[in-house]
RNA sequence: GCCCCCGUAGCUCACCUGGAUAGAGCAUCGGUUUCCUAAACCGAGGGUAGCAGGUUCGAGUCCUGCCGGGGGUACCA
């Protein structure tokens, strides 16, 4: 991971006054702790008060180890570090307040340096080759075939594609698989449904919302006459053990489901480097069963086949149902095990809801007692790589969405609701646009996407119509705006964008808030990764936003606005390199979303 | 019953591995356009961070208990 310069100059100037100011400690310690740099660069701070300084270093917990009050060590450490501040030449200034230690970066270094990294790099800004081309598996989406594709679905899709694209910035050789639901009982009730009121038309002239009322048909009959649920398994025994009518009528179920699938994936702009289903994972179960009945992991309960976790709050783990059918854990046992096989992954990540907590905790300590038993080697276990990445619900007003009552808002009616408004304001605010159609279509999206990264993933999410379709504030759109804003700056400057400017020409306040969010981007992408979560990316994309548009209706001491483009050639220069710069970071921190960015709208 | 997640402004949410005066957006009220895209910007009001303890120099953040919401709890996925 490239380091920051400044906060590394820091680090050091810090390491170097501690050793100074408390020469008899650093003796008998070595470099450790706060004699150490790098130990301080992992511990600096970011001040609250930007006012405060660029980097801060609190001293509290040192009190002890130095033998002296947090203020006052601070000060003297501060005033040690500052009388050999002129041997680091990234560093203004090093103060304290309290038991801090604050400091100012040489701003006109920091820009200067900052913005010709970004024009040099381009897109690449904020990367890494960090993964060193080490694979990591992303499942997401994993819809299930049948059903059509519900807003529910929307939160594993997006978090799952924006995490591709992620861990591809940092150097990871990324696999993204839709892992689709074609298998399991469900579609034993969807035979059932079909063959009773399904009219006899064929499967292939069905729409998947046709289907969707004969599941939604199933579970109320179901309600009633209980045997419906016995003939459903019936009916998925039969297909598991490859009755060849069964056969054909699921897999025209799973070509019209696709269809479907393909449309709002296409619309939303989401990609996979694998496209698999559980019924691919048919002939793999059996091995994998053989091998934990090998271990003696396995036993017969209830005449089902499990495997008892020894854990008092994980009931067992279902292979085989007492008919001798398999089950969802079964399959995805044989998914992590093929997985693992076949690609030897640094990680591979289930983007799979909460509520599925407790089957991925049960999935995976199968398979630590499994690597257990049989004696693997630590390094060539996958149990430690392997990870849930959950996410919270979709909410809809109080309720909550479930297929099964076909209580479902279909993502496809989103996102061309907020197409449809996106146009509108087109034709409102541009109505010259040239591309209006395009653009209503990524701006769209761009706010239904970005509804999704506004919350931590853990937290539930609310489906509030009026919050999907707002333009304003913190919104995708927002972000697409202030990037089309940056273009059409490119566009009216009469010169080209330059790496040579007059970096000292960046003096104001507001310039350097922006020129700080720039520096700090490429952490943010790595927090991003670390947490799995996309919406640290986001947040950062609105605060570099917000710095930008206060540069750029910044008024002077006349209370006029202080244009970007003046008479001034060289001032210009300045500030379009800035511009640009903050154009290329918006724009690649929203592609990292998944999120695309219109050059005008 | 047990396990997991969540509880911060009227609403939706942030606060990075505990750190300085708890921050944004929406909504409300007021202001900014002879000026590069006003989908923007500035200002105002709005807080007992569910409650009670504990650990710590320091707790929205960690621990315990309680309250409230949600989810899960073997033959669905």
């Amino acid at each position: 991971m490239t380091k920051n310069r400044f906060r590394e100059e820091f680090a050091r100037a810090l390491a170097t006054a501690f050793q100074q100011a408390y020469a008899d400690k650093f003796e008998s310690m070595g470099v450790k702790e706060v004699f150490d740099a790098e130990f301080i660069y992992d511990n600096l701070e970011k001040p609250k008060d930007a006012r405060m300084g660029r980097f801060a270093f609190p001293v509290f917990r040192f009190s002890k180890l130095l033998g002296a009050k947090p203020p006052e060590i601070a000060q003297r450490v501060a005033d040690t570090a500052s009388e050999s501040i002129s041997s680091y030449d990234g560093l203004a200034a090093v103060t304290s307040a309290g038991g801090f230690i604050n400091a100012a970066t040489d701003f006109a270094a920091e820009a200067g340096e900052t913005l010709c990294e970004i024009l040099k790099s381009k897109s690449a800004y904020g990367g890494s080759d960090r993964g060193n081309g080490r694979t990591v598996l992303v499942e997401y989406s994993s819809p299930n075939i049948a059903k059509p594709f519900g807003i529910g679905h929307l939160r594993t899709t997006i978090l799952g594609n924006s995490l591709r694209r992620i861990f591809k910035k940092l150097g990871f050789d990324v696999i993204g698989v839709n892992y689709l639901g074609d298998w399991g009982t469900q579609f034993g009730k969807m035979i059932v449904a079909w063959r009773r009121w399904g009219g006899g038309a064929r499967v292939a002239d069905s729409h998947v919302t046709d289907l969707l009322e004969l599941y939604v048909r199933f579970h109320e009959e179901a309600e009633k006459e209980d045997s419906l649920n016995d003939e459903a398994r019936l009916a998925f025994k039969k297909l598991e053990e490859g009755d060849p009518e069964t056969v054909k009528l699921w897999e025209q179920f799973r070509e019209t489901s696709q269809a479907e699938f393909d449309r709002v994936y296409k619309l939303l702009g989401i990609e996979f480097d694998l496209v698999t289903g559980e019924a691919f994972l048919n002939d793999k179960m059996e091995p994998v069963i053989k091998r934990l009945e090998k271990a003696g992991l396995t036993s017969i309960s209830e005449g089902a086949l499990i495997v008892d976790l020894d854990d008092p709050h994980l009931p067992p783990c279902l292979l085989k149902k007492a008919d001798g059918a398999t089950l969802y854990a079964t399959r995805d046992l044989a998914g992590l095990i093929y997985r693992w096989e076949k690609y030897k992954f640094e990680q591979s990540l289930y983007v799979v809801g909460t509520a599925q907590s407790d089957h991925f905790k049960q999935a995976f300590k199968v398979i630590g007692l499994l690597e257990d038993k049989e004696q693997v080697p630590p390094d060539e276990r996958m149990i430690g790589r392997v990870k849930h990445i959950e996410f919270g619900w979709v909410r809809f007003g109080d309720q909550m969405l479930s297929t099964r009552r076909g209580n479902i808002i279909f993502l496809e009616d989103v996102i061309n609701k907020a197409v449809d408004l996106a146009r509108e304001k087109i034709a409102e605010k541009n109505p010259d646009l040239a591309d209006r159609d395009e653009t209503a279509l990524m701006i769209g999206v761009g706010a239904v996407l970005y509804s999704q990264f506004s919350v931590r993933r853990q937290k539930d999410v609310n489906f509030d119509w009026d919050e999907v379709l707002s333009f304003e504030g913190e919104t995708g759109p927002y972000l697409q705006y202030t990037h089309a804003r940056l273009c059409s700056l490119l566009r009216n400057y009469p010169a080209e964008v330059s790496a040579e400017f007059d970096q000292s020409l960046l003096d104001k306040e507001e310039e350097r808030r922006v020129v700080e969010l720039l520096a700090d981007f490429p952490a943010a992408v790595e927090d991003a990764a670390r947490s799995y979560d996309p919406n640290v990316i986001a947040a950062h994309l609105i605060r570099l936003a917000g710095a930008f548009n206060r540069v750029y209706q910044r008024k002077d001491d006349k209370g006029r606005i202080d244009k970007i483009i003046s008479d001034d050639a060289n001032l210009s220069a300045a500030r379009i390199a800035l511009v640009e710069s903050v154009r290329t970071v918006i724009y690649e921190g929203l592609s990292l979303l998944g999120i695309q960015a219109p050059q005008e709208m």
